[in-house]
DNA sequence: GAGAAGATCTCCT
DNA sequence: GGAGATCTTCTCA
């Protein structure tokens, strides 16, 4: 199987959100997998974004934005809800690419049977649903996504032609007017056109 | 050790 | 369209 190496995740952080559109994150799970195509994410930086949980400096709960890139950050949000990112650019540098929404491949009915929703589109079209969808939880936080394991990711499987859209960031109070939210365009899974 | 805020979702009107 | 749910983490005393 073909992994994304580190030097694609040890990048601008920018550069790096923007091509992990198309790419398809793999849940291995004691059930079988779930494979899932990236369709929307937000770039979260260091110093230069209010917004990121890395702004304020490093904390034991940040510390992954700060190491190497490719490694998966999970953090728990308003008592219910996981986000996954995934983490960028160089040790010392932080910077972490939030996946906001997925399109499900394989393993539909796996990831259906943990949320109880009837729509397929709003199975996975949200930060807080598509960890649901997959079973992330913080168990997850600190993996090696360029390694096979539980969670991994993995290029799509053939070349796909879709276009790029760039748009303010949604969600957050601070930083929200920096054009740093990317999807695919037409892509019934992106949870805010 | 306590208080407040948060990169959200679902249900109810 | 709006409020509640509900817990982790950070900040300050």
């Amino acid at each position: 199987m073909n992994l994304l190496s580190r030097d694609f995740y040890a990048r601008d952080t920018l550069v790096v959100a923007g091509e992990l559109l198309g790419k398809c994150v793999v849940r291995r799970t004691s059930k079988g997998s779930v494979v899932a195509k990236i369709v929307e994410v937000e770039a979260y930086k260091g110093k230069e974004d209010p917004a990121s949980h890395a702004y304020r400096g490093m904390t034991p709960r940040n510390h992954l934005m700060f190491g190497e890139g490719g490694f998966a950050y999970v953090y728990f949000i308003y008592g219910n809800h996981y986000c996954l990112n995934i983490t960028t650019e160089r040790v010392g540098v932080p910077g972490a690419v939030l996946v906001r929404a997925v399109e499900i491949q394989h393993g539909t009915e796996l990831a259906r049977q943990n949320r109880k929703v009837k729509s397929l589109t709003k199975l996975t079209n949200g930060p807080g649903k598509l960890t649901q969808a997959l079973k992330i939880t913080k168990r997850q936080n600190g993996l090696d996504l360029t390694k096979l394991g539980d969670l991994f990711i993995i290029p799509q499987d053939h070349d796909e032609d879709f276009e790029t859209v760039t748009t303010d960031r949604v969600g957050i109070k601070a930083g929200a007017k920096k054009p740093w939210r990317f999807y695919i365009k037409g892509n019934k899974f992106v949870s805010k056109p």
